[in-house]
DNA sequence: TATGAATGAGAGTTCATTCAT
DNA sequence: AATGAATGAACTCTCATTCAT
């Protein structure tokens, strides 16, 4: 029974983890970092302004957690998605969909994340950069390279093309408005990213 | 004499309005909107606190002023250069080229730009918005709808091509580090660009 | 025992209340409500300077509050210890000897009332009318009116009456030193303001 | 003709001086002392901030000067009023109407001087003390001992009876609006007055 | 674990005053 | 005598953080 009651605990701690840095993400995606209050987001959270120190050592610890825990998420739904379908094309379709997808889904944490990589904070930037230079890694491993070695892509350099889809990708995202909706979907973006790769004789 | 006199104040005052600017692009650029400091503008212009208030009513309205003032400026670099070229695709490349070499040349009030771009602040990016659209469409006009005509592009809807290369060109722009070099040349992206415009069958 | 414990907090809370209003009282009566200074107030009620915003959401609020809970305050001392006797002549001494002594007794915040009612302050006075249209209708209504239909008093107009014997009132009461003592007693000042009224028939 | 120059200039300098003045009456007047704004002042007289500290060493000392000539002129004016005519009914009932005639014509300084009666700073207040028991002992000397000798007043004591009248006086002089009117006209006001003073058997 | 009163460093802003012109 | 740019002390207010309960 003590264990019951311990585990009772323990899930109550994570839940209110959970609405903390929820609220966390709300509050940062509105306000930016610096202007963030966390009074306010102990309040929207349903807590009292002491309790999110239970939780996190300071604001900037709780930043941190926030960009570490969505980040390490969306890269590995990134990941899952575009491991489901094979061959380069589906792949590099199935990447700007699940992207997106992923965003209108996560609009909070979603701006936080562009707001920090765009924004002037270098120690936020180092700590996301970490999470993103596994996701270059990834789209130049599992995407490009094999479009190059498949001759459905150009010979492009796999690194820095990869940044070039980052930067598409980022540069939609951001343009998510509050239902989710972007400038252009999924399939014209990638369309044009794809006319930019496709090898012209293929 | 009096009116020289006169000519050489206004000369002063513009100038302390412009240190000041100056270094209010320094602050906000490395510190973020929120986090940038009045009194260590004024102090890294070579002034005290108070002075800033001589020319700007509100830290806001600074912001506001380097805002309008520099997206102007950047505007008409950019309208300028593009136009000395004749040509979609000479002017595609001079696009990037000139616009790379003037963020490389205004680094602060550059990433100013892109932080208000991508930061959460809506009043700033409303504020913005009013001198990009007007590059929008310079873009859509003077670049991509002649290349169209010309069957030198294939036919995208211009407006949110326009927007696909100002996303790209934001997205690289803001990869300067502090000496001004990106991590793909104006060369490489204007090659990406290209591929995703160009028309196949030319 | 929560309960009790829930007392105690509220208890504390009040007393804080209490005393940062009583220190902002004496301020705001030695330097005039411009003049005083919100960290002053604070230290001297033995709290830190932002303790007092937990209570008080400005300068202001806290000016508005004090106002509001004295006025009150000195209008249901009056009206209560007038109608403890009968009779015009007898309301009338017991009106300016209440009077006088809660001034007495209650000097800053009775010298902040004098303050605001002849200051510049249109807001505040405004806020002071409220509570002091109510005491001249208590004077003209249960002392002058009852006074000249008893034929104790000659046959004034008691609404503007009530505005001579406030004034009248206000005046000396403006006089008091800071033991309390005034340039006339209650008893001399009756006198005055009972000749100004009574029937000369009578 | 230097000498032309030199008159012509001082004429010049006093102007200015009286033009600051009155600004600065309207500002106290409106502002309360520490709410003032002396660039506010300079400009409403039509000058540069800088020049009133050619003709006052501080924001203090031109308080100072406004309460010391306006007094001084208050006091002139009701003197020479009151001794126009004879006996001390007339020069009672004239003390209220010139009274009143010169708040109504100078409401600004006449705001500025009752704000500072009842205002928190004892230094002011000992400024104008000086003046104000000057007309202390004119009302007492010239009208109530008169009044008490001839039989027209009762026996009441000459001093605290001139500063009833004053109290009386300043009360209702307090009330005058934008347009220089009262709750109370001059004869009303002296009315309630006599009634205070009169000897009932004459 | 949750609370929220208390803290005080630090922010933006105001403004009386100075002084070179 | 008139100017107004520059100054910096002083102000109100904010808010991350602490801690006793």
């Amino acid at each position: 029974m003590a264990r019951h009651k311990k585990d009772e605990r323990t899930q109550v701690i994570s839940e209110t983890r959970q609405q903390l840095l929820t609220a966390a993400a709300d509050e940062f995606a509105q306000e930016g970092y610096s202007g963030a209050n966390i009074n306010r987001i102990s309040q929207s959270a349903g807590y009292a302004k002491g309790t999110i120190y239970n939780y996190f050592p300071s604001k900037r610890a709780l930043m941190d957690a926030l960009i570490d825990e969505f980040s390490k998420k969306h890269l590995d739904y990134l990941v899952t998605q575009v491991r489901q379908v094979e061959g380069p094309l589906a792949r590099l379709e199935r990447f700007f969909e699940a992207g997106f997808a992923f965003v209108a889904q996560n609009l909070s944490p979603g701006r936080v994340i562009i707001n920090t990589l765009y924004g002037p904070d270098a120690e936020f930037k180092a700590h996301l950069g970490q999470v993103y230079t596994s996701m270059f890694h990834f789209i130049s491993q599992e995407i490009i390279l094999p479009g190059i070695q498949q001759g459905v892509f150009r010979q492009v350099e796999p690194f820095p093309t990869a940044g070039f889809l980052m930067t598409i990708y980022l540069g939609f995202a951001s343009t998510a408005d509050d239902d989710g909706s972007l400038t252009m979907n999924a399939k014209q973006v990638f369309d044009y990213a794809l006319n930019g790769l496709r090898d012209p004789s293929s």
